[in-house]
Order: structure tokens, then sequence, then C-alpha cells
DNA sequence: CTTGTTGTTGATCATGCGATCAATAAGGAA
DNA sequence: TTCCTTATTGATCGCATGATCAACAACAAG
């Protein structure tokens, strides 16, 4: 059997400065890489490609090491869906912020949501959908992420509420229904993303409707940037 | 080794009328035999746990003999897949042609698939999307359905124009629109069925928004069975 | 320099998957 | 009856998964 020690020559070849470890990594600066690996893959290759294996050869690292860092994979694979998920409806919440109106904050939601920049997080929602079936931790951040974007949908049309720019009975389940309506427009264009010109336009429209707003004032119509 | 060869003692024990063989097969009844399992299958656990073993499992035969039917698994899922979605595609389609205006068909389009007896089915979907990112006979078969369920709306749309019932510029979009809402909620209710009441109404509001119906007229106000 | 903690490895186990194929036997044809 | 087609079996291969663990070595503390 020929030696197979790796000897540390690999290791340590840096400038003097910083003088970054390459052996031995403090817990959470791995934990850090593996999150930040396996986040790659789910983008990537979606949830179920998130495997001791795979994260391990992403890292470079032995497959045990990941198996270390977690009770077991199903963990791993629902605190990354978190991750992704939690950065987006953050991501998407602060860009509401800024604007004055609710009309103007229910315009730029639906239109930042449907700009198709994020297909690839709506794949992992998507899959999540089907996993969470038999990865009950997985399950139960789906429900609690869904839950915090309706929060944030819900602020937004009570907000119009108030200022009598809508008028619904039933804040609640608009905003369920405005983001089951997204959701669903989003994982079509996962399959099919031609044949439908206008969608923004269209569930415009369809919000207003919902929304008891005038028709056309959810735009989708001015700054559009082509 | 004791003998495990199987004598023909658990056969042919029927009345002396239609005498069906439990033996050997037609490869026509075999086939629908494999078809169905595979259907109960997907309807009870999911595409995924359609497996050459799981399916042989069901209908009681060896797992060589379900392959011997298929040239590989993913034609399996694919096909099974269309099958029951095309069963579902005619049977609400079949459910329209009956009624008179396109107001009504519309209106019973939206109650029907809304009304949380096909989750099954939903939950297929679902999982069809994803899976067929990577199984492109399934891919194939999803986009064909997805246009064939498209095709239903549409005329559904177009002659409500023609009837002056409806206002829009773009039946084809219009369709694509309703389906991905329904979808989208749908499969929010797969994940979470509580938290909306009146899922229905907020729907048909919607739809009316973007097909210029007047508020109210797609009621699911009036026939609900409850 | 010595010692002890612990990050890290590499191998291994049990399981499940799709696919393949020689061997068997059932059943219709001659 | 005999023969031949083919439905059917059961075993096997190669591969991937999650999990586990003894052994190793890097690093800090003494």
């Amino acid at each position: 059997m020929i030696n197979n020690k790796k000897t540390t020559l690999d290791c340590c070849v840096m400038s003097s400065t910083i003088q970054k470890r390459t052996g031995r990594k403090t817990p959470a600066e791995r934990a850090a890489e593996i999150a930040e690996a396996a986040k790659e893959i789910a983008l990537e290759q979606g949830l179920s490609a998130i495997t001791l294996r795979n994260v391990a050869a992403r890292v470079g690292v032995a497959s045990g090491l990941v198996a270390h860092y977690q009770p077991n994979v199903d963990a791993l694979v629902a605190g990354i869906f978190a991750t992704i998920v939690a950065a987006e409806t953050d991501e998407v919440s602060g860009l509401l912020d800024r604007l004055p109106t609710p009309l103007e904050r229910l315009g730029m939601l639906l239109e930042t949501l449907m700009d198709n920049s994020r297909i690839d997080v709506t794949a992992i929602w998507v899959e999540a959908w089907t996993l969470g079936r038999r990865n009950e931790a997985l399950a139960a951040c789906v429900r609690e992420q869904m839950d915090a974007w309706q929060e944030v949908v819900q602020g937004v049309v009570e907000a119009g509420i108030v200022a009598g720019e809508f008028e619904t009975f039933d804040a609640s389940s608009v905003a369920w229904q405005i983001l089951g309506m997204v959701d669903g427009l989003n994982a079509q264009a996962l399959v099919r993303w031609d044949g439908v010109s206008d969608r923004g336009t269209h569930l415009a429209r369809a919000v207003e409707g919902m929304v008891g707003a005038a028709r056309g004032s959810l735009g989708s119509s001015g700054r559009a940037q082509t």
C-alpha cells in the first residue's frame, strides 16, 4: 500500500499578511464554508442536490466532516432553504420601505417578484413544497417563511386600506392570495417562460380587481427598464 | 436451499365462468396492471415513489418485469404523469361543456379547480415541475399538458369576449395567467390549507379584474354546496 | 518541549436505486 | 402430443445515498 498520507505541503502558501490557515479551521469558519457551499449547490442544482458528498466535494473536505456539523442532512437542507428564502424576503421588504405610498409599494412588489431575476429561488420554493412532504424540518421552515412573506404583503395591503387606496374586507386573505398568484406564475415561468406576454400587466390588473384599486392604478406601465 | 419454486397451486381458483388467469398474462393486461399500480403510487406518495421495486411490489411481480415493459423509469414516470393529468383536464373540460354562457363556464372552472378535492393531482403537478429538471421526457409531458389546460381556458375566455361578457385584449395571455394563479393557490394549499378564507371569492374577484368582467359577476356566491 | 483537546480524515456499513440477463415455465401453435 | 415463442423470475452489477467511527494530526495550553 502506497503512502497516501498528506504531508502538509499543499497548505499555508500565502503572503505574510493575513495568513489564511488552510489546515484546521474554526468551527464557525467551517460551518460558514459548508453553508455557503450548500447554498450554491441549492441555487444551481436544487435542494435535493445537497448531499454530504456533494457539499464536501465543493468545500474540499471529507464527507464525514460535513456530517459532523449537522445532526442530519434533512436539517441542513431545511436550514439552507430558510437562509436563501429569508434573504430574499428581507431584500424585497427593504426595497418596499423606501416607497411612500402603499399603491407604489404594491406595484413595486409585483414588479420585483415577476422580473425573472429570481428564478433560482422560485425553483427552490417549488422543490421545498414537494420535499417538505418527507422532510418535516423543511416543512416547518416552509410554513415559517410563507408566513413571513404573507406578513410583508399584508402590511402593504393594510396600509393601503388605511390610506383609502384599497378597498377590501380581508387584508390577510388577500395577502395570501397575492402570494399564491405570484408563486404560481413564477413556477409556471420555470417550465414555460414563453407564451405569455405582459405577465406583469395582467397580474397588476388581477390584483387591482382583488384589492379594489382603480383599474390601471398598479401600473407596471411606466418605470420598466426596457 | 429450500425449494422456493412456486407450484401453480395459488392460481386459477375461480368460478367456472370468466376463469381469470393468475399465471401468465397478456402484455396488454400486464401493462395495464403496472400502469394502474404506478398511478396509485404516484397519487399516494408522489411521482418520485415510482420505482421499479415499488411498482413491482404493488403488482406482485418481480422488479425485472416492470422494467421489461418500459424503456426506462423516466418514461414510466412521464407516462403516468400524463395519464393522471390528462384525465383531470378531460373531466373538468367535460363539466364546462354543459354550461351555456362563458361567464358560468369560467365561474365553474374556478370553483372546480379550487374545491380542494384534487390536492393529490396538485401535488403531482408541483413535483413534476421540479422533476422535469432532470427528466426530459417528463418535462416534455409537463409542457404538453400545460398547453392542453391553457387551450381549455383560452377557449372559455375567447367565447366570453365574443359574447361581450369579457373585455380583454389577449385571451391567450389571460388564460396562462389564470392557470398560473390557480396552480399557485393550489400549491399553497398543499402546505397551508388554513389561514385563507374565501379563496374562491378572492380569486373570482381577481379574475374579474383581469378579464374585464363586472365585479361580482363570477360569483362563487350562489351555487356552493355547503 | 510535552500534553490534551478536537477538527479532520478515510474507510466502512446498510440501504435503495436503475439496469441487465441467463434461466425458467406457461401457453398457444403445429 | 411436441415445439417454440415469450412472459416472468431471481440474481447480479454499478452506483449513490446517509450515517458512523476509529485513527490521525493540528493547534493551544501547560
